[in-house]
RNA sequence: GCCCCCGUAGCUCAGUGGAUAGAGCGACGGUUUCCUAAACCGUAGGCCGCAGGUUCGAUCCCUGCCGGGGGUACCA
C-alpha cells in the first residue's frame, strides 16, 4: 500500500451520481405525465421504470439513456416516439436537470431518450470528487445492518481451494457494502463442531501420534482426518486398489458406525470427547488465522458450530412443540414439501443433531442479538437446497424479526481444473489453500525476475501482493453463479481482466507523479480544476463518476464482478488517456488539471482494488 | 424420477428486455528520439445449443427438445 487513498480534506459527499441526478429528473417527468393524465403511472411502476435509466452502449449516443417511452406507449395508448417527446420535454423541466445535463434532443429510433452530461457539471463533479474523502461515491440513504456469513471452514483439517470462494467473496461483499454506508457484521460460521471431529476423535485413540501432534498439530490432525475419512466412506473399489487401506477397513469394520457414534458423544457433552476437542482447538484456529492474515481478511465475529451447540436441543424441542418437526424413521424432521418429500432433517437417529439444526439456532441468535435486515450466506452453489429449506423452515418456525428480514444465500461455483473437473492436484487430492497461494506468488515473483532496481525483498513484496491479488480477481471477476476454470496463467497475464493489469495501471499513475516530483497533499490542497476538454479525458472522468452506480449495482445482486468490469473499463480508459496524452510535459493549466486526473484515478483503483480485498503496489 | 445451474468467437469468459452481441488469450498488422511498450491502436474470427411462443424489440422472459454439471433423509 501506498497510503495515498488517505483522505484529501473538505469535499462535500456531492448531490449523488448523475445517474442519480437523471433518474430523480425521470421520476419528476414521469409523474407529471400521470398527473396532466398522458400515462398512468403509479409510484409503485416507478423503480421499475427509473432502471432503464442508465449508461449508453455507446458514447455517440450520449453518456445516459431512458427506455421506459416504448414500453409505456402502449398504456398510454400513443406512439412510443411521441411519448418520448413528452418525457423528454418534462424532463428539461425538472428541477436540477439543466444544472447536470444538456438539453435532450429528439428522440432516437424508436423512442431513446439520450442525455448528455454537461462539460461544465463533468468538471464540477471530477473536480470535488478529487477532493472528496469518498471519491465522489455518497453513502446510501438508508443504512441497513447486514450479516455476510462467509467462509466457514471445517477446522482439524487444511483450508483448501474451495475455501477460497466464499472467502474472497465474501470479504468483497462486507467491504463493498460498509464503503456504502452499511452497518455490516461479519461472521465466520466455524464448522467446529461437526462429523469431522468424531472423526478425528476415534482415529486419534487409534493411530494418534503424540510427538507428530505436537510438532505440527495441524498436519498430524490432517493425516488423521483424511485417513479415516477414507476408511469410514471407502466403497469396494477403494479398498480394491489399496490394500493398505483394505486392511485397516478390515481391522475396523465398524469405523463408519463408530465415528458418527463419537460424534454423538461429544454432542452428549462425553467429558473425554470434550477433553480431545479443547485439546485440538487452538491449534486448529491458529493455523486457520494464519491463512486469513495473509489474505487480509478479518471477522468481526467467529461464532462456529460449537458456540450454539447449547441451544440445538430447545430448537428440536421448540420445532417439535410448535408442531413443525416430527419424528421419522428414528430422525426428527421438518417435512416442508407434503409427507411423499424428504423432510429437513434437524436430528438424526442416533441423536446428533445437524447443520440444519445449527443453521436455525444461528438464525435465532442473530435475529436476537443483532436484528439485520439482511443476512447474506456466501456458500457454494450446490447447497441451494438446504438454504430454501433452511429459510422456509424459520420462516414457519415464526421468529421475532424473521419477517424483516431477508435471507438471501450468495451461491457461487465450482472451482475447476483444466480437465474441466473440479479442481485437483494430478495425484487427485485437494489443493491445500497454503501452497495454492504460494504457487501464485511464486509465479509472480519468477515474472520480476527481469525488473530492473527492484532489490529481492522488493521483489517479494510485490509478489505476494500480486500472485494473491491475482487468484483474488480471478475469483472475483467471474460470473458468481458459474464455475470457473483455475489457470495460474490466465490470472497472472499483464493484459485483459486481471489484478496485475489494474496493479500495473496504479503503478504507472505512481510513476508520473514520482517523475514530476509532485506533492500529492498540495495537489489536494490546492484543490485544481479538473477540466476533462480531451474526449480521452471525458471518457476517464465519466468512468471515475460512476465508481458510486456501480457500487449500488453490485450491491443489488450481490455481484462483485461488476466491480471488476468496471475497472477493467476505468484502467483501460486510462492506458488510453495515458497513452495518448502528455501529462507532465504539457502547459497550465492542462498540466495541473490532467496530474490531479492521474492522481484521482490511482486512488479510485486504489480503492475499488481495496473493496475486492487486493492491494496495489508502487512500482512493478 | 424430481429440483437447480450452465450451453455466446478456436480457447477462457463478460453481457440477462433495448441501439451494429463484447473482452482477454491465440492469429495477423501497426505504434517507442516522448511520463513504466508488463502498454496502446487496428484486422480477421459469431444461425448467442435447437424449435416454438410472449413483446414495438429476445442472447436475456415462457414452453418443449438436445447436450453438460450439480443436488435429491440422517456429511457440511
Amino acid at each position: 500500500m501506498t497510503g495515498a487513498d488517505t483522505a484529501p480534506s473538505g469535499a462535500p459527499g456531492g448531490a449523488g451520481t448523475f445517474r442519480d441526478r437523471l433518474r430523480a429528473a425521470f421520476a419528476h417527468a414521469l409523474r407529471g405525465l400521470a398527473a396532466d393524465g398522458v400515462c398512468p403511472v403509479g409510484a409503485e411502476d416507478l423503480p421499475a421504470l427509473l432502471e432503464q435509466v442508465r449508461e449508453t452502449a455507446e458514447a455517440k449516443f450520449g453518456d445516459y439513456s431512458g427506455t421506459m417511452a416504448m414500453g409505456l406507449a402502449k398504456k398510454a395508448a400513443r406512439k412510443p416516439r411521441d411519448l418520448a417527446v413528452e418525457i423528454a420535454r418534462r424532463l428539461a423541466d425538472a428541477p436540477g436537470y439543466s444544472a447536470a445535463f444538456a438539453p435532450p434532443g429528439d428522440p432516437v429510433g424508436p423512442g431513446f431518450i439520450n442525455v448528455r452530461v454537461r462539460d461544465e457539471a463533468l468538471s464540477a463533479a471530477i473536480s470535488a470528487a478529487f477532493v472528496d474523502e469518498r471519491l465522489g461515491v455518497p453513502r446510501v440513504a438508508a443504512p441497513a445492518t447486514i450479516v455476510v456469513d462467509f467462509s466457514s471452514p471445517n477446522v482439524a483439517k487444511p483450508m483448501h481451494v474451495g475455501h477460497i470462494r466464499s472467502t474472497v467473496i465474501g470479504d468483497s461483499l462486507a467491504r463493498l457494502l460498509a464503503f456504502r454506508g452499511h452497518r455490516v457484521i461479519t461472521d465466520n460460521h466455524l464448522g467446529d463442531w461437526g462429523t469431522q471431529f468424531g472423526m478425528i476423535i476415534w482415529g486419534w485413540r487409534r493411530f494418534g501420534d503424540e510427538a507428530a501432534l505436537a510438532a505440527d498439530p495441524t498436519a498430524e490432525l490432517g493425516r488423521i482426518y483424511r485417513l479415516v475419512r477414507r476408511l469410514a466412506d471407502a466403497a469396494p473399489e477403494d479398498l480394491a486398489a489399496d490394500p493398505q487401506l483394505a486392511a485397516l477397513a478390515a481391522e475396523h469394520p465398524g469405523a463408519a458406525r463408530e465415528v458418527l457414534l463419537e460424534t454423538a458423544r461429544l454432542h452428549e457433552g462425553d467429558p473425554e470427547n470434550r477433553a480431545l476437542w479443547e485439546r485440538f482447538m487452538p491449534a486448529c484456529l491458529a493455523d486457520i488465522e494464519k491463512l486469513y492474515r495473509r489474505l487480509d481478511v478479518h471477522f468481526d465475529h467467529r461464532l462456529g458450530e460449537s458456540f450454539f451447540q447449547p441451544f440445538l436441543a430447545g430448537v428440536v424441542d421448540d420445532l417439535v412443540a410448535r408442531g413443525l418437526a416430527r419424528e421419522s424413521r428414528g430422525a426428527i424432521g421438518v417435512f416442508l414439501d407434503g409427507d411423499d418429500k424428504p423432510p429437513f432433517l434437524v436430528r438424526k437417529g442416533d441423536g446428533a443433531f445437524l447443520y440444519a439444526t445449527t443453521d436455525l439456532a444461528t438464525i435465532r441468535w442473530r435475529l436476537e442479538h443483532w436484528n439485520p435486515d439482511r443476512i447474506l450466506y456466501v456458500v457454494d452453489h450446490r447447497q441451494g437446497q438446504h438454504f430454501e429449506h433452511l429459510f422456509a423452515t424459520a420462516k414457519r418456525w415464526g421468529l421475532p424479526g424473521i419477517e424483516r428480514v431477508a435471507l438471501e444465500h450468495v451461491a457461487f461455483g465450482t472451482v475447476l481444473g483444466d480437465d474441466g473437473r473440479p479442481f485437483k492436484t494430478r495425484a487427485g487430492d485437494t489443493v491445500g489453500l497454503e501452497s495454492l497461494l504460494d504457487e501464485g506468488v511464486e509465479r509472480a515473483f519468477a515474472l520480476t525476475a527481469g525488473d530492473e532496481g527492484l532489490d529481492d525483498a522488493e521483489r517479494r513484496r510485490v509478489a505476494e501482493t500480486v500472485g494473491i491479488g491475482a487468484i483474488k480477481y480471478a475469483d472475483l471477476c467471474q460470473n458468481r453463479t458459474t464455475d470457473y476454470v483455475f489457470s495460474y496463467d490466465k490470472m497472472l497475464e499483464l493484459k485483459g481482466n486481471t489484478a496485475a493489469y489494474m496493479q500495473y495501471a496504479v503503478a504507472r499513475v505512481e510513476g508520473v507523479l514520482e517523475k514530476g516530483g509532485i506533492d500529492r497533499e498540495a495537489l489536494w490542497r490546492s484543490a485544481p480544476a479538473i477540466v476533462p476538454a480531451d474526449p480521452r479525458e471525458r471518457s476517464l472522468a465519466l468512468a471515475i463518476l460512476r465508481f458510486g452506480e456501480v457500487l449500488e449495482d453490485v450491491e443489488a445482486d450481490s455481484r462483485p464482478n461488476l466491480l471488476t468490469a468496471w475497472l477493467y473499463d476505468l484502467a483501460g480508459r486510462y492506458s488510453a488517456f495515458y497513452d495518448a496524452l502528455p501529462i507532465l510535459k504539457c502547459a497550465e493549466p492542462e498540466r495541473t488539471s490532467r496530474l490531479a486526473l492521474c492522481d484521482l484515478t490511482g486512488r479510485v483503483l486504489r480503492k475499488g482494488l481495496g473493496l475486492l480485498g487486493i492491494g496495489t503496489v508502487r512500482t512493478m
